[in-house]
DNA sequence: CTTGTTTGGTCCGATATCGAATTATATAGT
DNA sequence: ACTATATAATTCGATATCGGACCAAACAAG
């Protein structure tokens, strides 16, 4: 018996899909209101790329941020790229592993940061009043597991 | 005193901030995982087009999808394109209004969408293992709910 | 030390995404 | 009815994304 309870088979997957779903469009829906706060030019993959930089530690590898972020290292080298000509960031070789580079934020690269979450400030009180604090962070532990638990799949 | 408690303005940011990136990222992970069981050339948004032609209805139009999914309507166009000219999908015009084009899926299209179900049978199986229906039914309301005042934000 | 394999990164080509401008139809105001 | 505005969709150009091929350094095995 691999079905013991009354949800068949269909019906749970039904439930992951819109799980998946659902934050699919939150993704898109977060994703729009970070941009329209942006400098022109500057996307969601730059700004989480700066804000990592400055939340877990400066001097990350390429593949370090890619693998943070679940994308294919061609794409991490696109967004650093645009974060080095526009001076947000610098690349310099990595003198433990010659085949790597890391990234450094510069205090330019702080300013936007810093000037965006604050450009966000208001969006973010706007959302607070109708989706308050203790919501998100009920929620904020599930959604940590879960992405670990993906993570660790697809590692 | 518009901070009343304990919890400072920035802290608060973080943990939106938090909340989204974890979305993003889980977003970045199901793609993933969804594209592996999708036969080659079909992404993520064609799945999702045809899987909202199945659930809610077939006809809907551009528009419709579009906002439905949260892109742009010129994202829509392409992605219906891809669709129609792989068989999946079949436009018509609007008869109630010459300017709109209904989309309706093909039967080629449920098998795909069908198909597409069917082989994620087991990875959905194996990430009930470690992440229950439990939580995901818990979790959704609140998916829920963040995704409509989202929404009715930037409508 | 050499050879085979793995790993970090880039380059290239194909497709996706999206904003701006455009066309055609619909709707509102007078 | 007539003009103004709004809406559905497409086209176009610019950039993003990603898979595959490639190169160079690291590492492993003999």
């Amino acid at each position: 018996m691999t079905q013991p309870d009354t949800t068949s088979q269909a019906e749970v997957g039904a439930a992951y899909f819109r799980l998946f779903n659902e934050i699919g469009i939150i993704a898109q829906l977060s994703r729009t209101l970070l941009e329209a706060r942006l400098p022109k030019g500057i996307i969601l993959p730059h700004f989480s790329v700066l804000n990592h930089l400055i939340r877990v530690r400066d001097g990350r590898t390429l593949m370090e941020l890619a693998s943070a972020f679940q994308v294919p290292k061609t794409s991490m080298t696109h967004t650093v790229g645009g974060l080095e000509k526009a001076g947000f960031v610098t690349v310099q070789p990595n003198p433990a592993d010659k085949r790597s580079k890391c990234v450094f934020i510069t205090s330019e690269g702080r300013t936007l940061a810093a000037g965006a979450v604050t450009a966000l400030g208001p969006d973010v009180a706007e959302l607070a009043q109708d989706f308050p604090l203790e919501r998100v962070q009920a929620m904020l532990p599930q959604l940590e597991a879960l992405r670990t638990i993906m993570d660790a799949k697809r590692g």
